[in-house]
RNA sequence: GGGAUCUUAGCUCAGCUGGGAGAGCAUCUGCCUUACAAGCAGAGGGUCACAGGUUCGAGCCCUGUAGGUCCCACCA
């Protein structure tokens, strides 16, 4: 007994259903197994505060589609999922959670502090990884890892000795990005340049020793002043030559700084005098290094202003700025203030404009760890898709900074770094160790800062096959194949993974990385939560199921592309899915109970052949665009294939066939025997990009199959390769769309039914209209067919239309307006005479012929002749009519 | 300041190594044809931003111009 397909296609009722069905039976998992290849994709793991957006929908529906691709095709794939800690983000969410109950976070310490985030961790933790299932994603849940779990704990602490017993990490007083506001350091990479709008104040120091004579310099922080060491020039400026060396008063403080010489100075720019602020900005700092300056520490943590700051101690830097420069004017010595805008660097997280501050942290030596990342891109080890994003990878490799690994927060990896309390020996180990080496004492602390989020994940790839442990998982999986993630974390994560890759295992962790672009709205802004633009994937889930919004996702964009996101799209993907549905429907309707028998060779009509050919073709072409990643190309032929081959001509080719099986039970036999393999064909395709609606339709179909996800991917074979019917059943639409057509010009309404007489001279045509007859006529609304060689038998004023070698007549006389006629007629004598012209035009050039290759040539000289032949049928159509 | 990228139908976007301009939506016309009106059959609509160049041939390659978007950058 044949099951059956539920009337509507209703997403919900199938897909947590196969979901469950899936995850139940272990298809997802994999297990190293020599005898297999292995493909591999780590997920890039979602924060555990996170929501799914649709930038999470895209990243995981991409892998997803990779993964199960590559399954199908026989590889032992395996995509690691797990979660992310998100140091900051976690830490941030924690304590506004613990604000809204009263609780400060200081007041539980740092134990207390982190059973709470434990707790939210057990709380959301998994949040989003239901939500990931809910698009589909086959991961292998069964090896989900968390930054922070064990292992990933162990691989961040070998790695961090490892590194610093190679003097690759080191700790050192720095100027670093400093927020007031989330009270931590933070890496170059985490801080965002935004142009503001702000003022140059220009301000007079007095010259010491000279009554009356100031130097005028220009800032945008007057605030800073406090902490001068120096103002510099640059020594080239004859304005200022005489003054190298002399000694300015700093207003309010009174102490006194040098004028000194240094070419990091602009003669064109401000005044040409700048001041020199050492401990607040980090040119001054070098600046400040190469003449030995004092580092004047002015603004505290918390962006106030510290004691350095004479009278305006306890000021906000903003508030101070404002009271200082008020007072600057009273006394004469603001010289002007000019509107001018600059770029202000702000912490990407709460958009707090940083602070540069001189800081102990711990720092990654990144010079040498770069070379091999730099050339395993150069090289083509690993490849980055879009290419073009290499330049991108290059502008920040090739200008690599030191990275700032500590944070001054809680939750995360705690630094391995012990100081003994008596003698301040630092130990850096993965226990704590018993005693100090150097004094023996036994009070050792444990540093207060842990690790930047991106250090654990950094490591990913490895870490979560149980590296360092020497693991079978390890040996089997590792290097992995793909990684696909978002361009807006290739300075993040990317570098540092593929680095970080070379450093530790001594290999690249993927070959490939593919990046997508962003999702935006319909109006192409960011989805963000404050504009409130936001389209929630689990909402698009819940209207229009999972399938839908995978297809939404992946059509018509190219890889690196940001892509506009808006429901229109997402109703067109839902039709698409009705579609499919509803064809199966209609076959397996039509199958019903018959036990379909494997065809002879010579029961194949020519459009069994033709649709059986399409498909053979399909497959190569789509495996060619997925093994290039070209996932929007490969699903759009697979959607173009199913809609517009399948479904509206070979389902309806198939009518009259099943309609009339017991007039001819062989041919009924064989259209629905197709119909079936290619319906089963084109599932297996489909399948990984809308994987519940395919496996629902794949397992009724074929009720004995267990899933549609261990099929095999479909393979080109030449069996199947049939040329000389496709292009016979291809004349055929072209005489069915050219009959509609004139139908439909004139209006004549698809229920009246007419003799079509073709007319062609050339035998092997006629012989192909005629064989295939019991195809088209019904598609055409023709109640007779009539083939034959000349004129003889239709009347005058029938209604012509000239198709490649031949004339189709359809005498409907009372229906025809002769002028009508005419016109059509004269318009496409005109477009063809456009034509034959283009066509004479190239076969008339000789540089054409001498030059283009036979093949084109020949293929231009075919239609001319095609083109002079119907030129000449619409001239006798003409004339007939006259 | 450096770099990337985009400019193709009314809208949103495809267009692979250069060989007769495509899709979805929207518009118009006709159809409830027993899988599907969330559909079917048709139609209209584009000097592929602009200017040069290479080529037998350019939406595609090169140069420049204009406009948009994004990334990077220590001009105080």
């Amino acid at each position: 007994m044949s099951k059956e397909l539920a009337k509507t296609y209703d997403p919900k009722g199938i897909e947590d259903r196969l979901y469950k069905k899936w995850e139940d039976n272990g298809y997802f998992h994999a297990k190293a197994d020599k005898s297999k290849k292995p493909f591999t994709i780590v997920m890039p793991p979602p924060n555990i505060t996170g929501q799914l957006h649709m930038g999470h929908a895209l990243d995981n529906t991409m892998q997803d589609i990779l993964i199960r691709y590559k399954r199908m095709q026989g590889y032992n794939a395996l995509w690691q999922p797990g979660t992310d800690h998100a140091a900051i983000a976690t830490e941030v969410k924690v304590i506004e959670h613990l604000k809204e109950q009263g609780i400060n976070k200081d007041d539980l310490g740092r134990e207390g502090f982190l059973e709470k985030c434990w707790e939210w961790r057990e709380e959301y933790g998994g949040r989003i990884i239901r939500q990931l299932k809910k698009l589909g994603s086959s991961a292998d849940w069964e090896r989900e890892r968390f930054t922070m779990d064990e292992g990933c704990s162990d691989a961040v602490l070998e790695v961090f000795i490892k590194l610093y017993e190679e003097g690759y990490i080191y700790k050192g007083s720095r100027i670093v990005n400093w927020c007031p506001v989330c009270q931590t350091s933070i890496s170059d990479a985490e801080v965002e340049h935004e142009e503001q709008d702000g003022f140059f104040w220009h301000i007079n120091y007095p010259v010491v020793g000279e009554e009356g004579r100031f130097v005028e310099i220009a800032t945008t922080r007057p605030e800073t002043m406090f902490g001068d060491t120096a103002v510099a020039v640059n020594p080239e400026d004859e304005r200022y030559k005489d003054i190298i060396g002399k000694t300015l008063m700093l207003p309010f403080i009174n102490r006194e700084i040098p004028v000194i010489a240094d070419s990091y100075v602009d003669k064109e720019f401000g005044t040409g005098c700048v001041k020199i602020t050492p401990a607040h900005d980090p040119n001054d700092f070098e600046v400040g290094k190469r003449h030995n300056l004092e580092e004047i520490v002015v603004i505290g943590d918390d962006a106030v202003m510290n004691s350095g700051a004479g009278k305006f101690a306890g000021m906000d830097r903003y508030e101070c700025r404002e009271a200082l420069v008020k007072e600057l004017e009273e006394m004469g010595l603001l010289v002007k203030v000019v509107p001018h805008s600059h770029n202000v660097g702000t912490h990407d997280r709460c958009k707090t404009t940083v602070e540069p501050m001189i800081k102990q942290q711990w720092f990654v030596k990144m010079d040498e760890l770069i070379k091999p990342a730099i050339e395993g891109v150069k090289n083509g080890e690993i490849n980055l898709l879009p290419k073009r994003m290499e330049k991108t990878y290059f502008n920040w490799t090739d200008n690599i900074r030191d990275w700032c690994i500590s944070r001054q927060l809680w939750w995360g990896h705690r630094i391995p770094a012990y100081y003994c309390e008596e003698c301040g020996e630092m130990v850096v180990a993965k226990n704590a160790p018993e005693k100090c080496p150097k004094c023996g004492c036994v009070h050792m602390k444990q540093d207060e800062d842990t690790l930047d989020t991106w250090f654990s994940s950094a490591l990913w790839p490895f870490s979560t096959l149980g590296w360092p442990e020497k693991t079978e998982d390890l040996d089997y999986f590792y290097p992995n194949d793909v990684l696909v993630t978002g361009y807006d974390i290739i300075f993040f994560w990317v570098i540092r993974m593929i680095f970080s890759g070379y450093a530790q295992m001594g290999k690249a962790p993927f070959h490939t990385v593919l990046f997508h672009g962003l999702v935006r709205d319909s109006q192409g802004r960011k989805m963000s939560k404050s504009l409130g633009n936001g389209i929630d994937p689990l909402e698009v889930i819940d209207k229009y199921g999972a399938d839908a919004l995978r297809l939404t996702l992946i059509t018509g964009n190219a890889p690196g592309n940001d892509m506009r996101f808006y429901w229109e799209r997402v109703e067109n993907s839902r039709n698409f899915a009705n579609k499919v549905w509803n064809a199966s429907r209609f076959i397996m309707m039509n199958i019903g109970d018959t036990e379909l028998s494997t065809p002879a060779k010579e029961d194949f009509l020519a459009e069994d052949k033709w649709i059986l050919s399409k498909v053979n073709n399909l497959a190569k072409e789509m495996t060619e665009n997925m093994d290039k990643y070209e996932m929007g190309i490969a699903v759009q032929k697979v959607y173009d294939f199913i809609w517009d081959e399948f479904c509206d001509w070979y389902i309806e080719m198939t009518k009259r066939r099943t309609y009339n099986r017991e007039q001819n039970p062989v041919s009924a036999n064989t259209a629905l025997w197709t119909l079936k393999e290619v319906l089963t064909q084109a599932l297996k395709m489909l399948h990984p990009f809308m994987p519940f609606i395919t496996e629902e339709i794949f397992c009724t179909l074929h009720p004995q199959a267990d899933t549609i996800m261990l099929a095999d991917w479909p393979v080109y074979t030449t069996e199947r390769d049939f040329a000389k019917e496709e292009a016979m059943v291809e004349r055929c639409k072209e005489l069915v769309k050219s009959v509609r057509n004139r139908r439909s010009e004139m209006d004549v309404p698809p229920s009246r039914k007419a003799t079509v007489y073709i007319v062609s001279d050339n035998t092997e045509v006629r012989d192909i209209f005629e064989a295939e007859k019991d195809m088209y006529a019904g598609l055409m609304g023709a109640s007779e067919v009539l083939v034959q060689a000349d004129k003889a038998g239709i009347s005058e004023d029938a209604v012509s239309v000239v198709i490649p070698d031949a004339v189709v007549y359809i005498p409907l006389e009372d229906l025809v307006d002769m002028a009508k006629e005419k016109e059509r007629l004269e318009k496409e004598q005109a477009r063809l005479e456009k034509e034959l012209a283009r066509s004479k035009g190239m076969l008339s050039n000789e540089r054409f012929l001498s030059k283009a290759p036979e093949a084109k040539v020949a293929e231009e000289k075919e239609k001319l002749a095609k083109y002079e032949q119907m030129m000449e049928q619409v001239k006798a159509q003409l004339a007939s009519i006259k």
